[in-house]
DNA sequence: CAGGATTCTCAGCCACCTCTCAGGCCGGGT
DNA sequence: ACCCGGCCTGAGAGGTGGCTGAGAATCCTG
């Protein structure tokens, strides 16, 4: 599990990277709320513990601008000061949990996992396409109810289609987003449409997927 | 043991933890519901008292809403002799045991000891996928009823799959997660994916950590 | 420092995926 | 009906990704 730090003072900051990571974390430190955010948007973070007096950017607004853009990694405050505004303050403003200094040890770590367990708040997005449903996060293709098995290839193709459904789209369009060339056969995506038509669509139904003659092919979609 | 009483009467909140402390308990407060709630959501309580007359959120919900997030710590329910509520009320909302002021502490603490004896419902804190089940805090891993042994780097790689279970995780994704690394050979992951194959895939079942060719690899999970 | 556990590298192997090719099919225009 | 161009598809060669056994390097522990 990977953690990020942000944490002024240097002691405090080395001691928390030593405990974390002989509770088997990966952790990065920043030493002040710009190097913070700027890490912590770029990188891919489980959990995030976040001093509130920081130089630079205050740990407040370090919290506010990463969930202004909708970033929603699990964030602990940490504060020097103690009282009930500031814990109503720091979770407002969008934290997960809160700790005043001086903390125990043992309850930042519980805290963490706590957090962790909950686990970050995640969007599902499923594309649809009449009975079709491809969760690119899962990377799971359904037809109705049952599961179909897609190689790598075929899943980007029908992505492309799915994200363009009732729109016809060229073979040069899809061999530019789904092979990201454009001076391949064009064969091949004939090819593959062919595989996914035998994986994709239901004997004695109407096709899914349409031949447009001379412009490309059309995902129907429920819609029209 | 790690209690948490959650009583507005300060008088009554102090006695009480003076009164545990004494029977040796690592007693901590909260004096009105949302601070219980907070709390209890966030701490590692081996057990809970819980008044019902509370301030801002009343022990009923504090415990209905506890209930809710799958959080089964046990929960002795105080009520002042005339309440509106009765102990059915309690006891539906998810409570475990109920006591009805003014009580003896010797009562207090024989129920509190049967609570932690008889041990929560279920204990949440463990993170579930298939038959899987991996406790973070006790670095403990086991396939239905028998326990599986891991080494550290086993036990990150499967605590990362485990909770992305269903999703599919690349390697890379994976490398940085679990080796803070992105620019080494992601053959390691191979590597220890087989390692925890043999490990936690039954024979003759069908394989819990699948490959996603071109993709990564997924934990399949049903749904917990 | 020895012995064992753990982590990691490497190379060979295998299965699957990708793409090409050639022949056949189909629709539309004349 | 006939032809032509666009599309479909079965077969198969070649490439790539992933798996694994062996063993080296490293860490841990007594």
């Amino acid at each position: 599990m990977r953690v990020l730090v942000v944490e002024d003072e240097r002691r405090m900051a080395a001691a928390l990277r030593r405990g974390l990571q002989a509770e088997g974390f990966v952790v990065d430190l920043a030493h002040d709320g710009e190097d913070g955010l700027h890490q912590a948007r770029h990188g891919e973070y489980d959990v995030m513990v976040l001093d509130i007096m920081l130089p630079r950017i205050s740990g407040y607004n370090v919290c506010k601008q990463l969930r202004a853009e909708e970033n929603w990694v699990p964030i602990l405050m940490l504060s020097a000061k103690d009282g009930e505004y500031d814990m109503a303050d720091g979770l407002d403003l969008g934290a997960d949990d809160y700790l005043t200094k001086p903390f125990s040890y043992v309850v930042l770590v519980a805290r963490l996992r706590a957090l962790l367990r909950r686990g970050a708040h995640r969007r599902p997005s499923v594309l649809r396409a009449g009975d079709l449903a491809l969760d690119p996060a899962r990377r799971r293709v359904t037809r109705g109810e049952t599961p179909v098995e897609l190689t790598p290839r075929e899943f980007a193709l029908l992505e492309f289609l799915i994200r363009h459904h009732d729109e016809v789209v060229s073979k040069t369009e899809i061999l530019e987003h789904v092979w990201d060339t454009f001076d391949t056969d064009p064969n091949v995506v004939e090819v593959y449409v062919g595989y996914l038509r035998r994986k994709i669509d239901v004997p004695f139904s109407r096709n899914a997927l349409q031949t447009v003659r001379g412009a490309g092919y059309r995902l129907a979609g429920d819609g029209g």
